[in-house]
DNA sequence: TCAGCTATGTTACTCTATAACCTTTCATCT
DNA sequence: AGATGAAAGGTTATAGAGTAACATAGCTGA
């Protein structure tokens, strides 16, 4: 059965936004940990869209945003804290991050990246990283993380925009 | 049923190098590509051991074993051709390059890596890249290469030695 | 021998990421 | 309120990864 992903298809992209701070204030304030206006802001600019983004580029973003200019390392600390509270993940085919729409949920990082539009779709397969952990099992490997990078094309940019009738409008 | 790696295992890695350089120049010979000496070389050091090297630790590695300096781009372009016949895999997560042991058949980058002693495990799980191609399918994703990086401690490192009575020697 | 292609050398540079150190902010305790 | 300690952010410099552009060498085939 197809389904063409969100990421893919033409929605209501402040909802993702909106959506996806709302549900980083509570799981930081559940957690204990400061979501800072600078944290804030950069989850807000790196869920502008559903394209993974470089961290430079978020530094230039910045400086446009609010003439506020921060060097490397301050995005990085940035990157970091989202990382470990699981709001966003890297891409280390890209060298880029992305918001996580599930943050509450631990998963693993699955990821469809089309290579023409440049969106990655997280995928929510619990039974794909259980086949990954049983196969790495049986080679007496002990999993803390997995990473699945799967680089293509994706539904509009491959011109499959029939499946479900909603892929491209 | 579980079985430890060869590469987790004591074994006589000479084979190893000695197997994987006869099979690439078979195989450059059989395309009709030229395996030059700086390739060969490069793919030759790769293969010390079954831990993923960087470029820059290539270079010096280059430097030290025939005072041949060469500079980034020559290592880069050994590696690109290097990738581009499937002789090595790209580890992303680690910006680093490791041999293939099974260049001539077609396959996807699957590995486990090692976060205690380095080393990366290649999977050869045919059904596992069928089930991502399936995954993707059902969303429309054209797939055109995969990336698995898993993580962990390896049966070594682990303790988990006793797995098949060959671990850990 | 010449022409053309492939491989390598060289210089300079871009992009990605971190180390080290300093200052500010904030929460908490008294 | 003021002191205090930890966490967050600012600043400078540098490390690490990768490429652009152009020059040279070496093979290959008319």
């Amino acid at each position: 059965m197809e389904h063409t992903p969100i990421a893919c298809s033409h929605h209501d992209h402040n909802h993702c936004i909106s959506d996806a701070l709302e549900a980083a204030r509570q799981l930081c304030v559940g957690r204990g940990v400061r979501l800072t206006d600078l944290r804030l802001q950069v989850l807000e600019l790196i869920w502008q869209n559903h394209k993974p983004l470089g961290a430079y580029t978020l530094m230039e973003m910045l400086a446009k945003a609010n003439t506020r200019r921060v060097a490397p390392p301050t995005v990085y600390r940035a990157l970091d804290f989202l990382l470990e509270q699981g709001l966003i993940h890297r891409i280390n085919v890209l060298n880029a991050f992305i918001g996580c729409p599930s943050p509450t949920t631990k998963h693993q990082s699955h990821f469809l990246i089309c290579r023409a539009c440049g969106i990655a779709i997280e995928l929510d397969q619990p039974q794909l990283s259980q086949q990954i952990i049983g196969v790495a099992q049986d080679a007496g490997f002990q999993v803390e993380s997995q990473s699945l990078e799967v680089s293509g094309l994706c539904a509009n940019c491959a011109g499959n925009t029939e499946h479900d009738g909603h892929g491209h409008e």
